[in-house]
DNA sequence: ATGCGGGCGCGCCCGCAT
DNA sequence: ATGCGGGCGCGCCCGCAT
C-alpha cells in the first residue's frame, strides 16, 4: 500500500493535523481498485483541506483550523509540502478521497462509502472547481453556500455503486449528512440549478443543496407497519434496525469519534467538534451577518453575566433586547410600561382563565429536583392552565392570548415575517412544511456554541453539576378536556419519542395512543384517533431544544411559543400546523432559560421596587410560575387544528390532543424560582410553601 | 411450473415421444426467468422437433422419427396438437429451449447451459430460419449441412451468460459438440459466412460451422504443463478435473443415458441412440444419399453372412464389392485375376521385401486370446513387416508399396479423389489438416450402427462374448530402425493415449518418449525429438475406430490404409502428413474386419479351389498373416516426413517415430484365423503351429 | 399505468502476463 | 504492445405492488 507510508500533509494552511484516533478497521481489498483510480485521475486543487493519512476507520479530522482561516491567507510551512499543489494528482486525489471520508455520519459501510465517494471523486477530476465546492460543502457541513456539484444522469436517474442502485443525491446525502435517509424525503433548495427532480442532464449531488422532508408512509418506529420502500439496502444495518437511535441526532464529541453512530439532523446545530474558539472566529468572519450572532440580536438575551464577545451592556441594547418574556409573563403583574423601554406596548388585556381540567393541586415545593423528579413532573404536568381564546374574535388585533405583547424578532427567521410586516393581513394558522430551521439560514449557527459553554455562560445561577433530569419530558395525552390514561415519561437515555396510534405498550420510547381507552370517547375522537397513524417524532437535542416530525398522514396542529416568535407571531397568538413529512423546531432550551432568567429578574426587580406589587398580594400562587411553565410545554393536537381558521377555537376542544412537558427547562426553573424565592422571602413562602 | 403440466406433444410428426428417462434434478430456480421471457418471445416454427416435458435433467429424446420422416410428410395427428403451429408461441420457444437442453454434451452445469441457450433462443426468436438451423444441427449433429445461426457481436466479442464471458462460437460448440472444448481451438469452415474470426457484426455460432483444432500449448494430461489459458471456468469440473476422458468420446448407450460425461468428437459416428431401426429409416431417407448405405457402396464388404437390407449377392456386386484387401493381401499369393472377375487389375507385382528388423519370431499360435493377450501382442508387435520403396522412383506409377492395387473407392468420402480421378498428377504426400472426416461428409452416418449391430450382422464369426482385449493398443518407438524402449500398451480403460516429448513415466495413458534414453542416438534424432513436445493423441472409439489429433506444433506422418483408401490412394501408397492441431480418423474398425473377412474367406475359396496354391507351398509361413496384420496397426513419424516427398524414403529412416499394434482387430484376425485353419487343416498346421 | 427493487449482460476498465 | 481474465456500472428488462 503505497500510500500508508505518505507524509501527513493534510491541512494546506499549515495547522498540523492532529493524528487519527485509533485505527479499527483496515481495508485492503479494495486498494487494486483505488490504485488503478489512482492511475487514472488528474484532479488537482489548491483550496482544499485534505488529509492523506490512509487506512483505517475514517476518524474526523479536526478542521477547525480551516474553518478559522479564510483560504491562502497562510502560506504553506517551507519545510512542509502541506500544500496541495505539491501532491502529484494521484496522491491528491486520494486525499482528496480520504478527506471526504473523514466525513462521512455514519461509521456503517464504509467499504460502500469508500466507492461511492471514489465514484464522485473519479466524475469531479476534471472539475476541480465543483471538487472544491464538495469538499468545502462537506467539510463546513453546509455552513458556507457551494455551487452545485454535478455528475451525469443515468437514465432512469440511479447510480450504482457496490452493485447497488439508489439515487445519488439521496447516497451522498447518506453519507455527509443523514445516514438514515430514505428515498423519498430530499427536497431540493431553491439555489440548486441542477436538481435531482429537474431530471437534467446533470444531477447535483451537493447534500447541502437538499433539505429533507419526512417521506409519508415512513414507519418511525419501524415495528408495526413496515413499508417495502423502506427495506433499503442502502441504510447501515445499526441505522435500519435501530430507528429509534438513528433519527436521534448526536453531537460528536471529539473524544467519541469512532462511536457507533454519528448523525446530524437537518438543523442541528454545529457539533463540538467546530470548536468554541472557531465559533468565535466564525461570529467575525464576513460569511457571518453581523445580525445573526448571538451577541446582537438573539431575543429574550438580556444582559449575559458572562463577559466575552458576545457580551453587550444592558443599557445600549434595551429596545431591542427587550424581552418577550418580560413583556408577556408579568403582563397581568405589573403595571403597563413597568420596564419603562417597552415601546408602543398596547396594553390590551384580554380575559383569559386558567385552566386546570384535572386534580389540580397548587403547588410543589420543587418542579424538579433531581432524581426525586417523578412526582414533581407529575404534579406538575396537571398545573395546566389554558388560554381562553375569545371564540367570537377572529381578527388578529383579537387575538385570543391572554398576553398581548411585542415580540423581539431580531432573532427571527429573517424568511419569516418579522415584527415589522406584523400589520399584514395573514391567516392565525402558521403553516410549516419542509425542514425548518433551514440549513441556510443563521439559526443553526446561532447556537454553534456546545451547550455547556452558553449554558455556563449566560446562565451561571445554573449549577452544571445538576444532573439532566432522568425524565426529559412528560407526556399527557387528552381527548377533548380529558386526560386518557397516565403520563408517558421519556427518559433521557431516549433521544426521542414516537407518539402514535398504534398498540404497542412495551417501549419506554414510544407512545401508543391505539391502546388506550376511554368510555366517554366522541365520534369525534373515534374518528380522529384513526388518523394518528404514524403520529409524531419528538427529538430532545444534546442542546436542548425540541424537533417535531409529523409522521402521519395528517398534519399537526401545536402550540409552541418558539415558533410563535420564529414567525413572527405573538406569544400563544398562533397554531403552527405542521404538515406531514415536516421536521421542525419547536423548542430552544436557549430561547426559554433566557426568557425564564429574564422574567425572574424583572419580578426580583419589581420585589425589590415595590415589595406590594401583585406578586404579593396575588391571590393565587403559583400563577406566575404556571406562566412560566407554560414556556416549558408543548401541545399538540393531531389532525383536527384549532383556532380563528377552524371551528375548534381551543386544543381542548380537539379530538386528540397531547402536551409535552419538558424537565430540563422545568428543572432550571425551579432552580431559578428557588433562587428568587431565597432573595425574596416575602414571596418565597407564598409560592414554594415548605 | 406452468409447464410441467403441458402435454407430450413433442414430435411433430406423430410419431410419439417416449418418455423421458428418469428425472433427475429439478430446477426451479429460474423459472420466473423462464416465464418471464416466455412473455416476450414470439417464435414459432413449423419444422423443428421439439419436447415440451420440462424439468430434470435433460435426457436425450429419441428424435429417430424426425430424422426418419420428411418434415411435413406426416400430417399431425388430429386429436393430437403436435404441431409446432399449435404451440402458443411461448410454449414452442420453451419447447425449443428444452429441446436444445436434450442434446448437451455434458450434463455438468446444467444451469449455465441452459441460461445460455435460452439467450440464444431469445435472439434468434425473431429468426425462425436461423432457429430452423440450430435445431436441425443440433439435433441431427451436423449430419446435415445448417445455414449460420447468428448473434450480434459485442465489441470485444465475448459473451456473457450467468455472469461468466466467452466468445459464443465456443460457448455453443462447448455445449453440443466438445464439453472440453477450449477457447482457441476452433476454426471455421468455408461454408460458414459469418464466422468469428472475421469479427462481422454477427457471429455465427453453428457448431458445426466450425472445426475443432487442438491449440499449441494445450496440456492434454493436464500435469506437466499447466497454463492459465486454460482455466476456464465455462468447462465442467469433471471435465476439466479429467482430461484423459474428457478427450474420449463415448457412444451414448440408450439405457446410460444420464452417466457422468457424454461427448462427441467431431467424427462420431452417430450415436446408439439413434436407434437401428431408425438407421434403416435413414437408408431409405431422402436426406440419405443411397450410395452411402452401409448395403451399397463400402469398401470391402463382401456379400455379408446376414441377411437383411444391406445384404447383396455377392455375384452381382463382384466388380464394385472387389475387395482392397483381396487384391493385396493375396496379390502376392494368387495369381492374378485369381478371383477372375477383377477389371483391368494391373498385375504389377513389384518387388517387394519383408522387413523384421527386430527380434522376428515368427508366428504365434494366437494373436489375441483373452487376457492372455499379453505375450501374443507382444510377439505380434515385432512381427514387422514394411514396404521398401523404390527410392529412386518417385513417380505415382513408381509407389513404394509392394502391393499395387486398384482400389474400391465406391466408400471413399465424395469430397476426395476417386479411383476415377487416380491419374491426376498428385503430391505423394497427402495433407490432412482440420478434422476429417467432416461433420458433412457421409462418413459418419455410414456406421450409424451400435458397433454390436454391425459386428453381429457383417460378422457372425465373432463370438460376442469374446471380451474386448485388456489393451487396445500396443505402442512401440523407434529412432530410424532401432527400436528404443519396451513397448507401451494402453488399457481399455484408457479410450485415449498421448504420445509426447516429455517426461512422465507414472501414467498409463501417456507415453512420455522425452526419458527414453538411446546411447545410438542419432543428431536428427536428437533434434526431431526436440519438436515432438506434446506429440499426439490417440483415440479408441467403442466403435473400434482410431483417431489421431495432432498435439506438437510439428505434423506427423502417418501410414494408414483407412487414410489411404479415404484419400483415394492405393494401399499403402501416400504418405499422410496431419497438421498441428488436425483431428483425424485413422482406423476404422469395421473397414479392416471386412478387409480381414474378405481376405480370409478368398484365401478359404482359394484353398477349396486350388490346395496347391501358393498358400500352402508358400515358402514363409506368417506371412500371409504379416499381410492382413499391417491392416492392423498404424505408424507414424513425428516431425519429419518420408517417401517421394522427402529425403527419406521410408519411415525406417526417420529419426523417431512408432508402430502402434491396434489390438481388437488383431483379436478378430486371430478369431478368424483360426477358423480358417480350422476349416483348412492344410494351411493351419503351417500357419499356427499347435 | 406507474413506480420500485432487483437481476444480469455488454461496455468499460483494469491488472497481469508475455 | 497485445491479449486475456475479470470487476463492475448503466442500460435493459422483469416481477411485483399499487
Ligand atoms: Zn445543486
Ligand atoms: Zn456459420
Amino acid at each position: 500500500m503505497s500510500n500508508s507510508s505518505a507524509p501527513n500533509t493534510a491541512s494546506q494552511n499549515g495547522t498540523p493535523t492532529p493524528p487519527h484516533h485509533q485505527l479499527h478497521h483496515l481495508h485492503h481489498h479494495h486498494q487494486q481498485t483505488i490504485n488503478s483510480i489512482l492511475n487514472q485521475v488528474g484532479y488537482s486543487s489548491n483550496s482544499l483541506s485534505i488529509n492523506t493519512q490512509a487506512g483505517g476507520t475514517y476518524a474526523q479530522p479536526v478542521s477547525a483550523g480551516v474553518l478559522a482561516s479564510p483560504a491562502g491567507q497562510n502560506g504553506p510551512a517551507p519545510s512542509n509540502p502541506s500544500t496541495a499543489e505539491r501532491y502529484s494528482s494521484s496522491e491528491t486525489w486520494t486525499s482528496v478521497v480520504h478527506s471526504l471520508m473523514c466525513h462521512l455520519q455514519s461509521s456503517d459501510n464504509e467499504q460502500f462509502a469508500k466507492r461511492a465517494i471514489e465514484s464522485l471523486a473519479k466524475k469531479l477530476k476534471d472539475k476541480p472547481d465543483e471538487m472544491d465546492a464538495l469538499m468545502n460543502a462537506v467539510q463546513k457541513k453546509g455552513q458556507v453556500q457551494t455551487k452545485c456539484i454535478t455528475i451525469p444522469r443515468t437514465l432512469d436517474g440511479r447510480l450504482q455503486v457496490a452493485g447497488r442502485k439508489g439515487f445519488p443525491h439521496v447516497i451522498y446525502a447518506r453519507l455527509w449528512r443523514w445516514p438514515d435517509l430514505h428515498k423519498n424525503e430530499l427536497k431540493h433548495l431553491p439555489i440548486c440549478l441542477y436538481p435531482f427532480d429537474l431530471k437534467l442532464d446533470n444531477v447535483c449531488v451537493n447534500p447541502y443543496h437538499y433539505q429533507r422532508v419526512v417521506s409519508p408512509g415512513f414507519d418511525l418506529a419501524g415495528l408495526t407497519l413496515s413499508n417495502r420502500s423502506y427495506n433499503n439496502s442502502f441504510m447501515s444495518h445499526s441505522s435500519a434496525s435501530a430507528n429509534t437511535s438513528q433519527m436521534s441526532p448526536q453531537i460528536d464529541q471529539a473524544n467519541e469519534l469512532n462511536s457507533s453512530i454519528k448523525m446530524e439532523p437537518v438543523t442541528t446545530p454545529a457539533s463540538s467538534h467546530i470548536q468554541a474558539n472557531s465559533a468565535q472566529s466564525i461570529q467575525n468572519s464576513s460569511i457571518m451577518p453581523a445580525s445573526h450572532t448571538s451577541s446582537s440580536s438573539n431575543a429574550c438575551t438580556p444582559a449575559p453575566a458572562s463577559s466575552g464577545p458576545i457580551q453587550q451592556p444592558l443599557g445600549n441594547n434595551a429596545p431591542n433586547s427587550q424581552s418577550y418574556l418580560s413583556q408577556m409573563s408579568f403582563s397581568n403583574l405589573f403595571i403597563p410600561n413597568s420596564l419603562g423601554q417597552l415601546p408602543n406596548q398596547p396594553s390590551t388585556n384580554t380575559n383569559h382563565q386558567y385552566f386546570a381540567p384535572l386534580n389540580s393541586t397548587t403547588s410543589n415545593q420543587s418542579l424538579i429536583s433531581g432524581s426525586n423528579q417523578h412526582n414533581s413532573i407529575l404534579n406538575s404536568s396537571q398545573l395546566l392552565f389554558n388560554s381562553s381564546p375569545n371564540e367570537t374574535s377572529l381578527g388578529r388585533n383579537q387575538n385570543t392570548s391572554e398576553l398581548q405583547l411585542n415580540i423581539l424578532n431580531s432573532g427571527s427567521n429573517s424568511s419569516l415575517p418579522s415584527v415589522n410586516q406584523v400589520q399584514t393581513p395573514r391567516r392565525l394558522t402558521q403553516d410549516w412544511q419542509g425542514s425548518y430551521p433551514s440549513p441556510y439560514s443563521n439559526a443553526s449557527l446561532i447556537n454553534s456554541q456546545p451547550v455547556e459553554v452558553w449554558l455556563h455562560e449566560e446562565f451561571p445561577e445554573i449549577d452544571l453539576n445538576t444532573p439532566i433530569p432522568d425524565y426529559w419530558c412528560t407526556i399527557n395525552y387528552y381527548e377533548g378536556d380529558l386526560q386518557i390514561a397516565d403520563i408517558f415519561k421519556v427518559r433521557s437515555v431516549y433521544q426521542s419519542v414516537v407518539i402514535d396510534g398504534f398498540f404497542d405498550s412495551s417501549r419506554e420510547d414510544r407512545f401508543c395512543l391505539g391502546a388506550l381507552t376511554n368510555v366517554q370517547r366522541t365520534n369525534a375522537s373515534e374518528k380522529a384517533r384513526l388518523h394518528i397513524s404514524k403520529g409524531v417524532q419528538l427529538e430532545n437535542l444534546p442542546d436542548g431544544s425540541v424537533y417535531v416530525r409529523c409522521l402521519s398522514e395528517y398534519s399537526l396542529f401545536f402550540e409552541s411559543y418558539y415558533l410563535d416568535r420564529e414567525s413572527g407571531r405573538e406569544p400563544f397568538d398562533a397554531v403552527h400546523k405542521i404538515y406531514p413529512g415536516s421536521y421542525v423546531k419547536v423548542f430552544s432550551l436557549k430561547e426559554c432559560l433566557r426568557c425564564l432568567k429574564l422574567a425572574a429578574s424583572v419580578e426580583q426587580q419589581n420585589n425589590q421596587q415595590s415589595p406590594n406589587s401583585m406578586l404579593n398580594n396575588a391571590n393565587s400562587t403559583g400563577i406566575n410560575v404556571d406562566d412560566l411553565r407554560r414556556l416549558c410545554r408543548l401541545r399538540f393536537s393531531f389532525v383536527k387544528g384549532w383556532g380563528p381558521d377552524y371551528p375548534r377555537k381551543t386544543i381542548l376542544e380537539t379530538p386528540c390532543w397531547c402536551e409535552v412537558q419538558l424537565n430540563r427547562p422545568l428543572q432550571f426553573l425551579d432552580q431559578l424560582i428557588n433562587s428568587l424565592s431565597l432573595n425574596n422571602p416575602n414571596s418565597n413562602a407564598a409560592i414554594y410553601p415548605d
